[in-house]
DNA sequence: GCCAGATGGAACAGAGTTGTTTCAAACAGA
DNA sequence: TCTGTTTGAAACAACTCTGTTCCATCTGGC
């Protein structure tokens, strides 16, 4: 079992995010590879499909973990902002993985992405506790409110209507103050 | 030129938003017919497909005007109300617009779509001098928030999390009010 | 130089789907 | 009943992509 070969999951990564669609044959072309060897690493076009979304949940995963959501007796508020800030640049990775349909019954992907909920509802729960958040609502769907508007960001972002660095500020006072008033 | 055959539409209609990879031999199974019939309404795979989307704008779009956005004089946030309301339950047709990538250079269905956006960007335009809505924040930013949640809302109600008829209230409170204090 | 491992090129078969055609049968209206 | 239309069944060719195999080549370490 050889080392995963990281820097050509990197650019199969990138070239499939990029056009979904393309065919192995391109995906290789585009990774500077034969198909062959391409064949070698991923052994199906599934497999390949699964790498490139384990390795687009990494960088999820990192960008929580850098977010440190967990640093006790701190603003709910900053952390929050940390995250958002981390996870808007992931906006290609994010819709790769849920617009792929078939990934949708790749269960090991979903539990990754409910982990990473899991983690953002104790921290919305410790929101709510110190008063930063509202209590009247479920956490549940306060993560989805943020997991949506993230998502929706992006999409701003990527039609190039909003530029990268205002989107952490916006989505924050969209999220926490609302667009009434 | 024969009458659009609504009734195969709306079926298939309902078998491609269940299952969107399904083969057209599935598809006219499904739709009780033959494939052969399935061919001569719709030529080829991406006539079908484009046959469906169009279909479900057709609704979105309807869903729009029974909401009645331009009702003058009125408040907005029941305008607004009802829009969501009956935007909800389309989520199966948003979800197969939105995630078929055959469909990512249609680009008559992103004009209708546009065109839909231009409204609520109307309506929010209308909100906010009215004093009901935020100024300080850009109309298509409003309108892709709504967006967004409209989409994330139904995504909790197809995981059987959100009660349908819960949906309009939370989120109209949850996009007013936003969820910080 | 030698060797093991990795790569590239090429060709191949197979599967699955799609689009097409033909003909017979059912149907609906005049 | 007659007729024109619509449908179903079947078979067909074509295509694309995939997965596999074989062999020649290159590379890097010993």
């Amino acid at each position: 079992m050889s080392r995963t070969p990281r820097s050509l999951l990197d650019v199969a990564t990138e070239a499939l995010l990029a056009s979904p669609g393309a065919s192995l044959t391109e995906v290789a072309a585009a990774a500077g590879v034969s198909r062959t060897t391409l064949h070698r690493h991923y052994p199906t076009r599934q497999a390949l499909l699964l790498a490139v979304a384990e390795h687009s949940v990494d960088r999820v995963e990192r960008a929580y973990a850098d977010a440190g959501l967990d640093a006790a007796g701190e603003d709910a508020e900053a952390a929050l902002r940390r995250l958002l800030t981390a996870l808007i640049p992931l906006g290609p990775q994010l819709e790769f993985v849920h617009r792929e349909r078939s990934l949708d019954d790749e269960h090991g992907l979903h539990a990754r992405f409910d982990a990473l909920d899991d983690l953002v509802s104790g921290l919305v729960r410790r929101g709510q506790q110190a008063g930063v958040l509202r209590a009247d609502l479920p956490a549940w769907w306060l993560v989805s409110s943020l997991n949506g508007a993230v998502y929706g960001a992006w999409e701003m972002i990527d039609l190039g209507r909003l530029a990268p660095l205002d989107a952490p500020g916006l989505l924050l006072t969209t999220l926490l103050d609302g667009i009434g008033r």
